[in-house]
DNA sequence: TAAACGTGGTT
DNA sequence: TAACCAAGTTT
């Protein structure tokens, strides 16, 4: 390309990086299973949330063969309030594909890595560069708005195809001495100085070769389209608790939202019928008694569910039955975590 | 390609 | 408050 200043570019970048980085628990390790964990958990996820969880991942499966060998509903309850479910089952996937087709070795080429489940184009390139030193691009957001306003690139970072232009210009960019600190870089420099709103160009270690600084663009990129507006959803959520103390649980199915985890029985609302009738007969239960919980509004990427709760007192020789201490074994999402919560406030008042 | 897929923090 | 954002991948 025809960028003048690549090796300025590169040493104040790197420069920057090494002297101003972050103190992460994933900085502290080259392995290659550790990096590959903080990356999935990093995906749309904020560093802050992931550090507990990544502390006790490597506590819990320390290894890959740790990993391949747990069991699935474990593996979702380390998981449970992270979001992006599926993320953990295609983890243990590509984990168990290492140790079957790799001797348990993290694949350190793009095309062998990239063949793993869950790894796609940036995990790919950031654990090739990180934990290998391997000088492959690794296009997060981070990425797409810094190089968009060094370069002053206007493509629309919503739109899939963009990417390709991002990763070629990191490639042209990259300090083949240093692609781990160069990538980490470019992503630390987006969250720390090259922020969405107000960066903070005072203090930017390549403002000189900035695009965007110098013709006063900075608030004009990235460009990136909108997204449309989420579907919503209204749920009555029935508590029912049995002569035992025990509840009435279930499974949602294997795939889609929440894919596997448990959560109290749950009926869409709807004018034309009431949905503890409905409730009833669709789960054969008599129910002896009822009382509101808890309503709440649970905002999903693409889903709002509001969420009506109950407390029912009532007997079924079907569904799965459990106690308090079984329950709270089990991967539940957030928002049944919350009305768990507050079924375990109501009953202490008793 | 567009939509599905979580959650919590920020503006 | 609604909208946007955060180290993306899969279908």
């Amino acid at each position: 390309m025809s960028y003048p200043y690549i090796k300025e570019f590169q040493n104040s970048l790197v420069e920057w990086f090494q002297r101003e980085k972050r103190d992460l628990p994933w900085r502290k390790t080259k392995d290659p299973y550790k990096i590959w964990v903080s990356e999935v958990m990093l995906q749309q996820t904020r560093v802050d949330t992931v550090i507990p969880y990544y502390e006790n991942f490597l506590e819990k499966f320390p290894t890959v063969e740790a990993l391949a060998t747990a069991e699935e509903e474990f593996l979702l309850k380390q998981w449970e309030g992270l979001g992006y479910y599926s993320r953990v089952r295609n983890l243990q996937a590509g984990v168990r594909e290492v140790v079957e087709n790799y001797h348990s070795i993290v694949p350190n080429n793009r095309a062998s890595i990239s063949t793993l489940k869950g790894v796609g184009p940036y995990t790919a390139g950031a654990v090739l560069s990180i934990a290998y030193g391997v000088p492959e691009h690794a296009v997060d957001g981070n990425v797409m708005r810094v190089l968009s306003r060094v370069l002053l690139i206007e493509d629309d970072i919503a739109l899939p195809k963009t990417k390709k232009v991002f990763e070629k210009a990191v490639m042209d960019l990259m300090d083949i001495k240093h692609p781990s600190d160069f990538n980490q870089g470019l992503m630390e420099l987006g969250a720390l100085v090259c922020t969405p709103t107000s960066p903070k160009c005072l203090l930017c270690p390549v403002r000189d070769y900035c695009g965007a600084f110098a013709e006063g663009q900075t608030s004009n990129l990235p460009v990136k389209t909108k997204k449309t507006k989420v579907k919503k959803l209204a749920y009555d959520v029935f508590i029912v608790e049995n002569d035992k103390g025990q509840l009435l649980m279930e499974k949602r199915p294997e795939s889609g939202l929440l894919a596997n985890m448990w959560e109290f029985p749950m009926v869409l609302e709807n004018e034309h019928y009431s949905a503890l009738a409905e409730f009833s007969q669709q789960y054969s239960v008599e129910v002896l008694g009822q009382e509101a919980l808890l309503t709440l509004k649970h905002v999903f990427s693409h889903i709002v569910w509001n969420l009506s709760s109950y407390y029912v007192q009532g007997e079924s020789k079907s569904g799965i039955w459990l106690s308090l201490e079984e329950i709270e074994q089990l991967p539940l999402a957030v928002p049944m975590q919350k009305i768990l919560q507050q079924y375990k406030i109501s009953r202490k008042k008793l």
